[in-house]
DNA sequence: AATGTTATTCTACGAGCGTGGAATTATCAA
DNA sequence: TTGATAATTCCACGCTCGTAGAATAACATT
């Protein structure tokens, strides 16, 4: 119990760090309404006021915290080159990976909740995450209507998301993994490269 | 503007029906950490007090406002009954009816954006939803592995209905319906009726 | 007409919120 | 060794929250 009083703490605390934990963990479980700057502190066992002193406001705080955990410009490229097949397949695995993580899943599951609140600060990240991930996911989906198909891909890849660990449905947890790949790898080769609908007009 | 000062109104005013509705709206928008009895009070033009008059507590004005915009135990075994064929294009045409009707669609959001908390309340419409949702739609499913297809479906479902409507992602906004119908037929169709990948062990 | 019941508002309590001023202590530069 | 700077806590302000008590006005029942 050496709870200190007052003033800098002796050295080898890197306490910015340990907010931007508690903050980025506090964002993922309770969204951005639901986390408070006091609760953030109390995780990081460190006064609330520490916290503006690093990041300024909630807002900057959490800006500063959100972060996709890929990136993006890298990542398709990568996975949407080479042959046709196993495209779906590929980009499923790695979207499982992802998910698989804990660090990274909490990451994702963060932005989900703080994006389904309307506070100004979520409509920011809303832009800054569907910029960031369609435009590159679109660029190499190599179809017509990309923009379509990516927004498809990334509405399955959201909802499996939210689905599997947000609400936690239980089929979708104890689900193997062979069995998600195979079935995801399939829908993203529909919105990959199925044909569109004829036009009537 | 005759704002009157104390005492019931004059008959007329279907003030608890009011309350709902701004209730079901404000929870659609802004979920369910973010909505405050007063700002329903002040969307209704009435007094905090009377919600709670009418209600009891704010999880009981969310537990009685927020239902399933259609019954999933007549919905689903109508429309996953008759021909294979076209059957994923049935559902997703359903899907895209509910949420083109802006009555249906405010819920729906509203049940996403409060499921996104982490709040006791939201816990428990979290499973209210899954269990009077996906029981019915995996009992009419009829092939292999039920539970699974239906959850994996229901994501689907949720992560359109989230990229459209919650995030707004513009190529979703802007597609016509044709279009989305047609994708997700096929891929209802794939998580229908695709095969399971084989078990290894 | 009298009485009870229900709807409605005013007021207020205690709690928790984000945030900022000021004091205190450790580290760093000279 | 001294002085500056950065990290850290304490405290407090003003606000908003959910909720409840009490007063009042309209309706319902007799």
């Amino acid at each position: 119990m050496t709870s200190h009083t007052r003033g800098r703490r002796p050295a080898g605390s890197d306490t910015r760090e340990t907010i931007i934990l508690a903050a980025r963990k506090r964002f993922s479980e309770h969204g951005y309404p639901g986390t408070t700057m006091r609760a953030i502190a109390a995780d990081a066992e460190v006064d609330p006021r520490l916290i503006t002193h690093f990041f300024g406001s909630k807002q900057e705080l959490f800006a500063t915290v959100v972060e996709l955990p890929f990136n993006p410009e890298v990542v398709f490229p990568m996975l949407l080159s080479g042959s046709d097949d196993g495209l779906g397949r590929r980009l499923a695995e790695f979207i499982l990976n992802i998910l698989e993580n804990p660090q990274s899943r909490n990451v994702i599951t963060g932005i989900i909740r703080a994006a389904a609140s309307e506070d100004a600060a979520a409509a920011q990240i809303r832009d800054r995450v569907v910029v960031r991930m369609l435009t590159p996911l679109a660029e190499h989906v190599g179809a017509d209507r990309p923009e379509l198909r990516a927004s498809l891909i990334a509405s399955q890849v959201v909802g499996l998301a939210f689905a599997r660990h947000v609400v936690e449905v239980p089929a979708l947890r104890s689900a193997e993994r062979a069995e998600l790949a195979t079935f995801l790898g399939r829908v993203f080769d529909v919105y990959l490269r199925g044909p569109l609908p004829p036009v009537d007009g």
